[in-house]
DNA sequence: TGACAATATTGGAACGTTCCAAATAAATGA
DNA sequence: TCATTTATTTGGAACGTTCCAATATTGTCA
């Protein structure tokens, strides 16, 4: 068990040059001559050296450890997994390391990991922040010149990037299709309304249910756990209403999910005796039975969108907030009663 | 934009200590006297202090990064998004952190990763390898004395520890329930032939299918990519088959789930007119209708136990490979035609 | 040939920590 | 009082890199 590192030196040494040149290799200066590199190279080969990145940091004082720091909320939520892929796809072939972690919507643990990055020097974060979580909290962060971006949901207050998809405008097509199918009482049921994300999309149901010139209910607005209990739960409430909706929105994909199984529980069928849509386009989603109607927000995109954001303020040295809203779009499938689709399509790739 | 980093030499002048007092607090030594202690604390604290790993790392020659590299082949698939949140759980609250990185089955992004996270000094390894891994990629980091543990599929001749289900177990429980609901023609769908997985389920099935006194038709087992559009194409060949099978184990729950499609396409009813069996009990499983009788693998134990097994590794310095098999079990639900289950049960806390 | 520029190379001195051996201070025993 | 523990504290010297200023080497032009 030879557990003696191969450094820089050692390299050096072999090659017959200075430390100073192996350095000048390592970076890929061209100020090396030719005939050196490929020495040096071959080398670092035979002797199996291996790049230590903390030695380096150190010296470089923090500006480029190439470390990005994830966080979200749930990954096993597959949007939240599907955005942390997102992320790795531009950071790692931007030459970073992703570092990922998972709060579980815990905003203690949310402390520790950011804490925990920030020791490790991490370069710049983009976090899904946990619930109720206070925007003062990455205020640290960017005092110390870390660029933060927080994607999904926003934190007001804070001044860092987001990017969060189009809430607002998302809900408002989802109400605009179930009144062009004729719907009357649309429900908006599930999220809890503690949240921007909910509000927006409360807001987006409001504005469609005013635009079609039908009058806001609040009694059809029922909030619930962003969950499938949460869904089952609130679509028993909207059944139970005196005049019973005839068509729900719901807070998210898993809500709507949920209001599937309640409604079959009630001998109801999703998409023939009751229109429900979602938001967030899951890759469940489609797959469903009854496919789930619902607005599509691309969460691969948003974390590409986010990671190029991120890069692009690491880069500049220092960037001023800004803040993106992304298109989403409303994709018709079964669950909203309006006639089966073309049969379902194709995997991912 | 005051960019200087506050040192541990910061702390010691401003508390009045010498700089190793300070490094003895940081790491919680008994030597330094109580109010020594709590001054520099406060101190720390005044002036915010943040701990260098990195410059830490240097010093202690490799020995302890506290950085856990967790590789995995496909996070959007739910199975490995929750085993890497069952390694997050341990190797959070051992106070490690963990880099994970997304391969995408894909053996060059897999070797580059690796690579990077070798860079960064990780203590220790979690890796469910992309198809096709060779065995010898991991050499050169046991050699370096890094402990790796294999998960989910495991790398014959590689040296290191690996966690696998009891795949053969599993799928001979799956065959022997079908036969007990009196199924004489059971096939095995989808699944590539050329990985260490496919074939110890094929393995269970074969035993299965002897065990009952049924002869082993390698008609019946026809592999697929597996995939949901796998299964689909997978059912079409069973069912153009001569002797028509009547029940199906797959090879996992996607390819499964493709199977009920390509049923439902032929106006059959998965459960009803042929039963159907999964492998790996995804969230998905028990939510899809008709749930899904599905052998579950527990994803989230799996990687819990991958993580204490490594961080036993780390701690003992030196470790010997030793392997695992887990066990698994038959979870029965409806798409096996074995009478509709009680009404589906409760979410994940 | 000498002066000058361009091209390659190099030895320290950092970077922020931990470790070691040694120093200091305080407490004990005779 | 002095020697001897015991309890704290402390300066360097690492660790493996990068950066800087300086040096060698070569080539070019007059």
């Amino acid at each position: 068990m030879i557990k003696a590192r191969v450094t820089v030196i050692d390299i050096a040494k072999a090659a017959g040059v200075s430390k100073s040149t192996v350095s000048l290799v390592l970076q890929g200066s061209s100020l090396v001559n030719e005939g050196t590199r490929s020495k040096v190279n071959a080398v670092m080969r035979e002797l199996g050296y291996v790049y230590n990145r903390g030695a380096a940091n150190l010296r470089q004082a923090g500006a480029k450890s190439r470390i990005i720091g994830v966080v979200v909320n749930d990954l096993t939520n597959s949007f939240f997994a599907e955005l942390a892929v997102g992320v790795d796809m531009v950071v790692q072939s931007a030459g970073f390391v992703q570092f990922l972690s998972n709060t579980g919507e815990s905003i203690d643990r949310q402390r520790e990991v950011v804490a925990s990055m920030r020791e490790h020097g991490i370069s710049g974060l983009i976090v899904s922040p946990a619930r109720a979580t206070d925007a003062a909290d990455f205020k640290p962060l960017v005092a110390a010149g870390i660029p933060v971006v927080v994607v999904v949901r926003n934190l007001p207050g804070a001044k860092v990037s987001s990017i969060v998809s189009d809430n607002r405008a998302g809900m408002m097509a989802a109400v605009e299709h179930l009144v062009g199918l004729g719907h009357k009482r649309i429900a908006f049921l599930g999220g809890f309304p503690d949240t921007a994300v909910f509000d927006d999309r409360l807001a987006g149901y409001r504005n469609g249910i005013e635009a079609a010139g039908l009058g806001y209910d609040e009694d059809l607005v029922i909030s619930s756990a962003p969950s499938r209990a949460g869904g089952v739960e609130a679509i028993g409430k909207a059944i139970a209403l005196g005049r019973r909706p005839t068509a729900a929105v719901c807070f998210n994909d898993a809500v709507a999910f949920g209001v599937c199984d309640g409604l079959r529980a009630r001998r109801l069928e999703p998409g023939a005796d009751f229109a429900v849509v979602g938001f967030d386009d899951v890759i469940e989603a489609q797959a469903a039975v009854p496919a789930l109607t619902t607005v599509s927000v691309d969460p691969q995109g948003i974390g590409r969108r986010g990671a190029q954001m991120l890069l692009k303020q690491i880069n500049a040295g220092k960037a001023e907030a800004e803040t993106v809203t992304t298109a989403v779009r409303l994709v018709v499938r079964e669950s909203c009663g309006a006639g089966k689709a073309a049969p379902a399509r194709a995997g991912r790739a």
